[in-house]
DNA sequence: GTAGCTGCAAATACTTTGCATAGAT
DNA sequence: ATCTATGCAAAGTATTTGCAGCTAC
């Protein structure tokens, strides 16, 4: 007899959430996906694994597209997008518009955070402050307000490579 | 001689800010805008008015529009558009990204304040919390950024009405 | 075998732009 | 008089949807 993490049919689901808190790496297998009444389609596990397998990555529905062209996989644009909606309500991805019009995608290690971005160059980094949280459930229920989500990004220019130099160098000409 | 507020072509902009500051009600003037190297066009005048007459209103392009219709103002989308953007290169609004996916904006009174938003009725209640703040900087410092713009959202249900109540069945279901 | 997926193209939603006319300074 | 703004329609960008054929279970 097999040891299962969880119990009975979510099993998959408690021992991925295990494993995300153990800070383990993350594979969604086949399994995963038809436990959440997703088939598991080549379309699925590639996008999941092109998640699970890059650092820090957030991505557009474009930049999926684009990944997964190079890499000799010719997805529809419309099934990235039917995918990564899935995948969100699914809570394998999170979803975030950060400054410009477009929706980013990260994988969902279970660990939340917020998100520091470069106007410049695009780097995303990620922060968690518990005095910060703190704060907000208080002003939530100040308000009385039930709070399900939240956004927090800081915008600005990074010390990597001369995005800060550029930007004074634009503020001055303007 | 008249005193003025500020110092010589910039007055405008400096008795503005003053008055914001002492929260009496800001009227833009015609002055205003041509300071601004705006010309003073009705649509330009009828769109900044509404928004200092509105309390805590935070408006889409669409509200801007179908409320200037409303008082028998025919201007088109296409001005409201432009002349929201103008604005808000100017200062005169601010820009917000709730969570639909339609721009929102909101008179810029020179306080700076985060938004917690009512996700069934759209209510939209500010706050200020300078613990978040500080510790918004200290974290950008950490991480070796130079933070220009924040946005700090919260989403839930309010005590008004009966969107937590509604909240509560809708879950129900799922 | 059937319910659910994919690709394509067309549709949608929000926003921007080109151009001829109208208006502000 | 000049430079800029406006309105309209057309274009643009991000995303969603209808439908016929394909695939996982």
């Amino acid at each position: 007899m097999r040891y299962s993490i969880g119990i009975g049919r979510k099993s998959g689901y408690y021992s991925r959430t295990l494993r995300s808190i153990q800070h383990l790496p993350m594979t969604t297998t086949p399994q995963d996906l038809n436990e959440r009444g997703l088939k598991a389609t080549l379309p699925r596990l590639r996008i999941i694994r092109l998640f699970e397998t890059s650092r820090d990555c957030h991505m557009t529905a474009e930049d999926v597209y684009r990944r997964l062209k190079e890499d000799g996989l010719d997805i529809g644009l419309a099934t990235i997008y039917r995918v990564l909606t899935q995948f969100e309500q699914a809570g394998l991805l999170l979803r975030h518009h950060f400054e410009s019009d477009k929706a980013v995608y990260e994988i969902n290690r279970g660990h939340h955070h917020d998100h520091i971005v470069c106007l410049h160059c695009g780097k995303v980094e990620e922060f968690f402050d518990a005095e910060i949280e703190k704060r907000q459930n208080e002003i939530a229920q100040e308000k009385n307000f039930e709070v399900v989500d939240h956004a927090l990004y800081l915008y600005g220019y990074c010390a990597t490579g001369d995005c800060a130099e550029r930007r004074r160098a634009e503020s001055d000409e303007g």
